[in-house]
DNA sequence: GTTTAGCACTCTCAATATGAGAGTGCTAAA
DNA sequence: TTTAGCACTCTCATATTGAGAGTGCTAAAC
């Protein structure tokens, strides 16, 4: 589809005064608020074309356009020019960073929390996490009786702790001798080669391999390491979401595990490190994203570990904004992992 | 006050029709519904006297009553007897604990979920917390330079994680090394007992020890372990949100976790193991948690380790279920509790 | 002394009507 | 190609109305 530049002058604007007002945008109005050298009529001719073109949308017959999700998506793809977030914006949350506790947990949390808080919507940021996990370190604590609580550390800093139960009770001296062994020969390695070390140890060694290998078959066999969530109550103040249970619906996919899981394997894994993916209106798959947009990024080291960061709004969304908002977290996080978490 | 047993019938009558229905209850409707034995005009003249006490209200002059915070309180203190949850009920909560893996996280997102769909409102869960941190043991592992992953173990199995920077690179053996120093002098010791040892230690044992202890003076301020929510999107299909932005204000509450963790100090501190508190609208306090209930517990084990799980509902909440099932689920953390995680 | 039937009264809520306002599409002139 | 002008359409806020539900009071019945 091939807009002149007046059309794509007056989709912008329309789209722009849309999001400040969330109300249908007039002819009239377009041409007084923008200070138009254009008649209304001129206007209104050019809102039909956009019409034609399935860009824009009349609520009713004697109301004012709405952009349609093509509309956004035409917007977004063609018309927006990239801009960096402001400097002193910028400055702010690298330094609330630099401030937080060295701790992947917080780095995190705060990801979720800047997010939420920049593009006033609810935000999502998942812990890095790679398909192959290599084994650094195991340590094995007695806690009471058979009962020993095992902590797998991974490279890339990803921990997993669990309460394991033997056949029999033993010493930590001897757990932490066992410890000791497989985290010296396992280092650095992958399942596979960690398999391989089975015969060089006794019977206790080898049954606590085998649980660790099942662990980590687990830790590889989930989609995305633990998730963050933030602003949610923000989408709720939105006037669209004032009265429906769209709202639920959409919180609902943040809130049940499995279905975000879903729409991040969905969608983000074929982003590249750096690039962000814009869905709007759950693009004709996800019913109940229909009158919301997601503005999706991923972070960290392609090859090794890497998360998901974005935020979910309501379609009228300011995207320039959002997505400078979401690749720059992006890249802070990107950042952070590769200083302290890589391999 | 002091209500006829024909008062307190028709005050929970009124109470659980209005449950039910979300609706101000009329004298005639109770008696036809009820099939009760005495008149509309009877119900009429204690249903005046029940709005003098001030536990009913009407909502306009010709509707019918509704119970007021004050009415929910007395039922809530007075009417309520103890139900048990259903055999059938507590077999399936049961053997969903009993089925998770064996780790604490996986407990609480379960014991969260539970009491979100058991109660379909909202359902917080804390993370077992105790005030005094005992030590039990260290690790670090060196990653990459003057980085180095601490992971700190306590009595009870509270783990925390968290990057330190030393001053100059350090070797792998070498950090084992002052690990085990550390963790066999200061096991099963508090922060003081910790501080006495500082002078056995070398340079570095010292750097390491007060960085843990600093740690550890964190752990300890903090008022609440870890906390899961679920079922936030449930209160959001209740009839009396469904416009106003009353859940916002309530849900916002339960995501901004300082308030949150004030709401939960100033209000399970005081509750036994084993008890149950019912903050009904806010108790006056909480302004926005006015539409609320809140039913709180706590688990765990007196002196040691406790955490709390609780249910955010409507005022209109089905409190006999809600409060069987949140001391239901607390029980079920506190056997988890004592028998996995105990000193 | 309670309890109840009867009745007038009140108030909400849904349905209906009304008019102002905003916006459109079309036509003809610039 | 653009624009002024105009008839037309549709929504939304407001007002009106009547049915329905519920109340409180009074006087009679138990």
């Amino acid at each position: 589809m091939n807009l002149s530049d007046r059309q794509k002058l007056i989709l912008t604007l329309i789209i722009h005064e849309h999001i400040r007002t969330a109300q249908p945008v007039g002819s009239k109005t377009l041409v007084k608020k923008y200070d138009l050298t254009m008649s209304s009529a001129t206007v209104r001719n050019e809102m039909a074309a956009l019409t034609d073109c399935g860009f824009l949308r009349q609520p009713h017959t004697s109301a004012g356009r709405v952009p349609t999700e093509e509309g956004y998506r035409y917007f977004v793809g063609n018309l927006l020019q990239k801009s960096g977030l402001p400097t002193n914006t910028r400055r702010t949350i690298v330094h609330q960073f630099y401030q937080s506790r060295q701790d992947v947990e917080q780095w995190l949390r705060l990801a979720a929390s800047v997010l939420a808080n920049q593009s006033q919507a609810a935000s999502l940021v998942t812990a890095p996490h790679s398909e192959k996990a290599i084994f650094k370190h195991l340590e094995l604590i007695a806690t009471r009786g058979r009962q020993v609580l095992m902590v797998l550390v991974l490279m890339g800093g990803e921990i997993r702790q669990q309460f394991i139960t033997l056949t029999e009770s033993v010493s930590q001296e001897r757990l932490s001798e066992v410890a000791a062994q497989i985290s010296t020969l396992c280092v650095r390695c992958d399942a596979e080669r960690m398999s391989a070390i089975r015969p060089q140890l006794d019977n206790l060694g080898q049954d606590i391999l085998d649980i660790l290998l099942n662990e980590i078959a687990l830790i590889e066999g989930a989609s995305t390491g633990e998730i963050y969530l933030d602003g949610m109550t923000n989408v709720l103040s939105e006037p669209e979401f004032a009265e429906s249970d769209e709202a639920r619906q959409a919180l609902h996919v943040l809130e049940e595990r499995s279905l975000l899981e879903n729409l991040l394997s969905s969608t983000v894994m074929n982003t590249d490190i750096g690039g962000i993916q814009v869905l709007i209106g759950g693009e004709g798959t996800w019913e109940e994203l229909r009158q919301c947009s997601i503005v999706l990024a991923r972070y960290g080291d392609p090859n090794t570990l890497t998360g998901s960061v974005g935020v979910l709004g309501p379609i009228r969304m300011p995207y320039d904004r959002t997505i400078s908002t979401v690749r720059f977290v992006a890249n802070v996080l990107s950042d952070l992992v590769s200083e302290t978490l890589a391999v």
